[in-house]
DNA sequence: CTTGAGTTGTACTGATCGGTACAGTCCGGC
DNA sequence: GCCGGACTGTACCGATCAGTACAACTCAAG
């Protein structure tokens, strides 16, 4: 009967406490490994208050999807305005200040869900939309870069930003699995120095 | 009472069946949404079997993770004789060949489960080695080259090769989710022209 | 003050979870 | 043949799973 909205700012924050929970949980054990129960115990809401902003849990795991994007890009601010090659060296910069922290790196909470939920029919769409937002940026910013001749005619944005994506995603998984920054300061410098070969000018 | 052995054939045979079953459901569902219940339906075993051969499911993980590094390892039959760059060039085009099935990119197994499972005590420590196992024939390689001179002197065998794994993890995760091997394509160039960019001679 | 949509608490369901109990069967060595 | 350890089938346990039923509460608008 029930499913998204949230008409009043009670709610809203009803709903808010849920996701929080959830995608702290997720982030940790994983989405099988969550249970809505456990979502609900953290966050001290119902089961009828979840289900009655939620369909289902696959629904609850789109929202944490959006957002875990939502933080990952609030997170690097300059993705938003690459005008300059040194303005990807400061992404990179911005990536791996988020990754610094005492707790050690911190993975990336989609990567986290994409090995468990790559093959879910439902859930692996949501997923690779996700990567391609975030990638899109890159591809903006490439592409500005080849409208003032600093970037290689030749060399394809799109790609370009997917083989970054690629590298940034390993150096995380290797990162967080071995509480280590090097392997994500490798990939990222690997990343930025293969954009960076397609240099023009 | 029990644990890990198995002391006959039929025994084993058993034994093999059940890893066999997880192995490939933990790979699609994931390690939390892969029950032993189904693992038993799947193997055809019944619930005393797995339990006199697992002392319990985490256990059976384990397991699970020896059979992927061994699959994966066994795939890759260059990686054990790496003496000159182009047996490197080699291992990636073999990669590449697995990748290339029919169905699609098939992931890393063992990528697969780093992100639902890097944050458990248990089970990461086992990722890891199996992780540093793979690295440690790429190393070896590397510093195979070096004695001959061909590597520059300076160069960090044990870090190149976890670069070259992270994007190898990387372009694998991203090739799955999107069913297309240029990610993976791409990874392993960039991996291999990072390597041999310490060449020497 | 009343109304009603939005929101919440509590109790419940049937299925499934990981794990155990225990009696039985298989089969090589004596 | 018959003994004993390896192996197996079946039934069961309490806990937890995702999801539902339904009555009660909150609170702004009229």
């Amino acid at each position: 009967m029930d499913g998204q909205p949230a008409k009043t700012s009670r709610g809203r924050l009803t709903r808010e406490a849920i996701v929080d929970a959830a995608a702290e949980l997720m982030y940790v054990n994983g989405v099988a490994g969550t249970s809505v129960d456990k979502v609900l115990a953290a966050s001290g809401a119902g089961k009828s208050q979840m289900y009655h902003y939620f369909k289902n849990k696959d629904q609850l795991v789109e929202a944490v999807i959006k957002r875990y994007l939502d933080e990952i890009l609030g997170n690097q601010p300059t993705i938003f305005a690459l005008r300059e090659w040194a303005d990807f060296e400061q992404w990179t910069r911005e990536i791996l200040a988020i990754q610094s922290t005492p707790k050690g790196p911190i993975a990336c909470p989609l990567g986290n869900l994409t090995g468990e939920l790559g093959d879910d029919p439902k859930i692996a769409p949501l997923l690779d939309n996700a990567y391609r937002e975030w990638e899109s940026h890159l591809e903006k910013g490439l592409k500005s870069l080849q409208e003032k001749g600093k970037l290689a005619d030749d060399a394809d944005p799109a790609r370009l930003a997917q083989t970054a994506m690629a590298c940034v995603q390993g150096g995380l998984l290797m990162g967080h699995l071995r509480h280590d920054i090097t392997p994500i300061a490798d990939a990222l410098k690997l990343a930025l120095d293969h954009l960076k070969s397609h240099a023009r000018g």
